[in-house]
DNA sequence: TCCATTTGAGACATTGATGTCACAAATATG
DNA sequence: CATATTTGTGACATCAATGTCTCAAATGGA
C-alpha cells in the first residue's frame, strides 16, 4: 500500500461514498463538483482521496458490489429450500437498490469490479439451478432468463419501496410472487 | 420553422440517428465525434444538422417515442384479449428495445419526450387495467408494479434476443408467460 | 489547552469536448 | 455534362471539468 499523505476521516469517508452513489445514480456523467458539493466537502478534499474520477468511481462499485456480496453471503442459510434462499436474498438485497442500479448503469472497467460481479452472477445462476431442481421454476426456461428476471425484480422491487407504495416485507414477497406464480 | 441552410440527406440522416442510438446506448456520455464517427460522418455535417449535444439527444429521443408509439398504434386491433394485445404490444415493441432502453437511460429532459412517455405509460396502464378485469392479473397487485413489470420485460426479451439465445416469437411467448405464470 | 493533522477555499494549468468556419471534394439533379 | 448543394477536412476559439497546489481555519486527540 501506499503511504498517504492524509488519513481520511470515518465521517468524510461516508458522506463521500453515500454522496457518490446518490448523486451518480441520479445522473451518471455527474461532475466531481456535484459530488463534493453534495458530500458537503470540498472539491480538493476529494481529490486528495480519490485522485481522479475513475478511482473515485472504481472504489464506489467495490463497495457496493461488497455490500451486496456480504448481504447475501450473511442471509444465505445453510438448509433452507430454494424459494426460502430466493426470499433471504431478496430481503438482503433489495435494500440495496440503489448501490445495485449504480453497478448495472456505470459499466465497471475495474477488474475488482467485474469479479465481484461474477461472483454475484454465479451465485444467482446456482440458485437457479436449485429453483429448476425443486420446481419451482420450470425447466424448459433459460437459465439467463430467469437470473435476469431476478435481477430487475430487485430493482423493481427497491424502486416500488421508494416510490412508496409498498413496503420492503410487500415488496419481498411481490417480487417472490411475480418470479414463481407471475402476476396471475 | 427556421430556413435550413442545408438540406439533410435522407441518407445521412439514417446514418446518424442509428448510429446515434446504438453509440449513446452503450455509452452515455460518448461524445459527438464518436457518433460522427460511427455514423461514418464528418464532425462538422452532425453539427449542422443538430446544432448542439443536447438537440441531438432530443431529436433521438423524439424518434425513439415516436417509433414505439407508431409500433403499439399499429399492432392494436380491436376485439382482442386483453392478454392477446399484451402479446401484440410485446411483439411490436420487442424489435425495439434498443430504441426504449435509449429512453430509459437518457433522462430526457425534453418535454415532447415526457409527453410521448406518458401517453405510453397511460396506455400500459389501461392494458393491466384490462388483464385485471379477465383475470389475467390479479387485482391485488399494484397497477405500478404490473407496469413496471411490463417494462422491464421489453429491455429482457431485447437483451435475450440480442444475446442470442431466444427467437423473437421465444422471447415474446415466455414474455408473456412469465408475467402472468411465472417461470413456474 | 496545545499540537498535529485534516479540511476548505481559491488560484492555477491542463485537457478534452463543443461549436463555428472556410474551402475543397463529392454527390445529386437537371 | 453542367451546376447547385451537401459533405468532409482541418483549423480555430471557447468553455467546462479535471487535477494540483498553497495556506488559513477547523477539528480531534493527548
Amino acid at each position: 500500500m501506499s503511504a498517504r499523505r492524509h488519513v481520511i476521516r470515518p465521517a468524510t469517508l461516508e458522506a463521500i461514498v453515500e454522496a457518490a452513489i446518490r448523486v451518480l445514480n441520479a445522473n451518471a456523467g455527474a461532475t466531481m463538483s456535484e459530488v463534493a458539493a453534495q458530500a458537503g466537502v470540498g472539491r480538493a478534499t476529494l481529490h486528495r482521496h480519490f485522485h481522479t474520477r475513475d478511482e473515485l468511481v472504481s472504489a464506489i462499485g467495490i463497495r457496493c458490489i461488497e455490500d451486496m456480496n456480504a448481504a447475501v453471503r450473511a442471509e444465505a442459510t445453510a438448509g433452507q429450500s430454494a424459494v426460502d434462499r430466493l426470499r433471504s436474498m431478496f430481503r438482503a438485497v433489495i435494500p440495496l437498490g440503489d448501490r445495485y442500479s449504480f453497478l448495472g448503469t456505470n459499466c465497471t472497467a475495474d477488474p475488482r469490479v467485474r469479479e465481484g460481479y461474477g461472483m454475484q452472477l454465479q451465485w444467482v445462476m446456482a440458485l437457479v439451478e436449485d429453483l429448476k431442481e425443486q420446481g419451482d421454476v420450470g425447466r424448459d426456461v433459460p437459465s439467463p432468463w430467469a437470473a435476469a428476471q431476478i435481477d430487475q425484480l430487485v430493482w423493481t422491487a427497491w424502486n416500488a419501496i421508494a416510490e412508496g407504495y409498498l413496503s420492503a416485507d410487500e415488496a419481498t414477497e411481490l417480487a417472490v410472487r411475480t418470479l414463481t406464480e407471475g402476476l396471475r
